[in-house]
DNA sequence: CTATGGCACGGATT
DNA sequence: AATCCGTGCCATAG
């Protein structure tokens, strides 16, 4: 298990651990900037407060910052109702404290009766957005019948972060795909696969789905894909921002994004700020009061205390290694795939890990294995899986996404291939097919009369 | 007859 | 070595 393919939360426990049980380790006091308040790991001064006035956004100066209060202040925060403490910088803006933030939507629709009710379910949600609490627990509390509390909980569960106070992750994406449903077109075995085949959508057993459904494997795959593209199982992940959240329908942890980018100013014209989020508070170094005392150590005890600063030592060495790799990797993406992490799918360039490899010089496994299992936040909000930098089709997806709403007369595959070919994408008519199944649009014939959907 | 979906093969990627 | 993905060919639905 080397370090490079951990998250930041993943780190965070290993820190801690380390912590505690090797004595020549030591936490040093943060460092904040000044001006921001950030808290800095690097030596030297602020990327952000310091940068350079000739910014230009031609070829964008990428700043990295580490800051560690993100992770833990979140967790801490969204337990309890009072944010006073939360720090004063731009993310608090953006982040609500999820029961208010629920309450305020749904105050008017809420009988004053139910006033209760519905507090003791917002303040009951899970870190997922989730209840844990069983609805026969809350109703006995409460001395009503249990339909009166799923009564309630309805309206709860179309307030956004949709799916929120769900009692399972599946009642959480039926009901995303239900309200999903009155805007766009879904795919049409997503429900089933949802209500029926959670667990082996969850364990990506597309074979056993497909024999569930009594469907083709491409037909299982398809439904897959669409549940991960457009439903989150875990309603509060992510409920900053946008509130439809790419992702995955496996249920991975991914609470907090491990990167964040956003444009500098806010502007899209500035440059990319990529910020890694460690989870450390303060930075890492061996006690050098430990190092002295090594010399008075008495006999049986200086082999183990060697050990440990020589491990605290390694420690120190792989995360800033680490940290270096993700940290040029991000620069070389942030530069390349700036459209499209301003600007949406549409301007994902494909690329491959191996390429990013070369050129970074390093070998392709360690790319592979600082991608995996890390997401990252992009400007709008969305949290999204570090893979998708390398999805080598989803600007392709995004285009045909866009083809077919402007389209004025229904277009076949085979049009919509040639509309793509005009774009320079040369694209199989059977694979637009394989796609547009995939986003959930439904074949030309049974597009045409959507006006009136059944 | 045309548009779409299933299956399976081969090449690329990890 | 294992997995993912695009595509060609054929069956079938409309």
């Amino acid at each position: 298990m080397t370090l490079l393919h951990m998250n930041a939360a993943e780190l965070a426990q290993k820190i801690e651990r380390e912590l505690s049980e090797n004595p020549a380790l030591e936490l040093l006091e943060e460092r904040r900037c000044p001006m921001c308040r950030r808290r800095l790991i690097d030596p030297g001064p602020c990327p952000i407060c310091s940068r350079p006035q000739s910014s230009s956004a031609d070829e964008p100066i990428v700043f990295v910052s580490v800051r560690d209060d993100y992770l833990q202040d979140y967790q801490s925060q969204s337990k309890s109702i009072n944010r006073e403490e939360w720090p004063e910088d731009n993310l608090s803006a953006a982040i609500e404290d999820l029961p208010s933030y629920v309450l305020q939507q749904i105050a008017l629709e809420i009988a004053p009766e139910d006033r209760e009710i519905v507090a003791h379910i917002l303040t009951s949600l899970d870190e997922d957005g989730l209840l844990s609490q069983s609805i026969l627990e809350i109703s006995r509390y409460h001395h009503v019948p249990p339909s009166r509390i799923e009564a309630v909980l309805a309206i709860i569960r179309r307030a956004e972060p949709i799916g929120v106070g769900s009692t399972s992750v599946e009642q959480a994406l039926l009901t995303q795909l239900e309200v999903l449903a009155e805007t766009q077109s879904v795919h049409p075995l997503a429900e089933r696969a949802i209500r029926e085949g959670m667990n082996h959508l969850s364990r990506r057993q597309y074979a056993e789905l497909a024999r569930l459904l009594v469907c083709s494997l491409s037909e299982a795959e398809a439904t897959a894909h669409f549940i991960g593209a457009n439903l989150n199982p875990y309603p509060a992940r992510a409920h900053w921002g946008d509130f439809r959240q790419g992702g995955d329908s496996t249920p991975q942890v991914y609470h907090h994004p491990d990167i964040l980018l956003y444009p500098l100013d806010g502007r899209t014209s500035s440059p990319l700020v990529i910020e890694i989020l460690s989870s450390v508070r303060g930075t890492l170094r061996v006690n050098p009061l430990f190092k002295e005392v090594l010399q008075d150590a008495p006999e049986n005890k200086v082999d183990k205390w060697k050990a440990d600063i020589e491990q605290a030592n390694l420690l120190i060495k792989c995360i800033q290694q680490r940290n270096n790799t993700i940290q040029q990797m991000m620069i070389f993406i942030a530069t390349l795939q700036r459209a499209f992490i301003l600007q949406g799918d549409r301007f994902l360039q494909p690329i491959t890990r191996a390429k990013v490899a070369e050129e970074l010089g390093v070998h392709e496994s360690t790319i592979s294995r600082a991608v995996s299992g890390k997401t990252v936040q992009l400007p709008n909000g969305k949290i999204i899986p570090m893979e998708q930098f390398f999805d080598r089709r989803l600007h392709i997806r995004a285009i045909i996404r866009q083809i077919v709403k402007n389209e004025r007369e229904t277009l076949t595959d085979t049009q919509i291939a040639a509309s793509l070919a005009k774009q320079g994408h040369r694209i199989a008519r059977r694979t637009v097919a394989k796609y547009r199944s995939m986003e959930g649009i439904l074949p030309a014939h049974l597009r045409r009369n959507l006006t009136k959907p059944a």
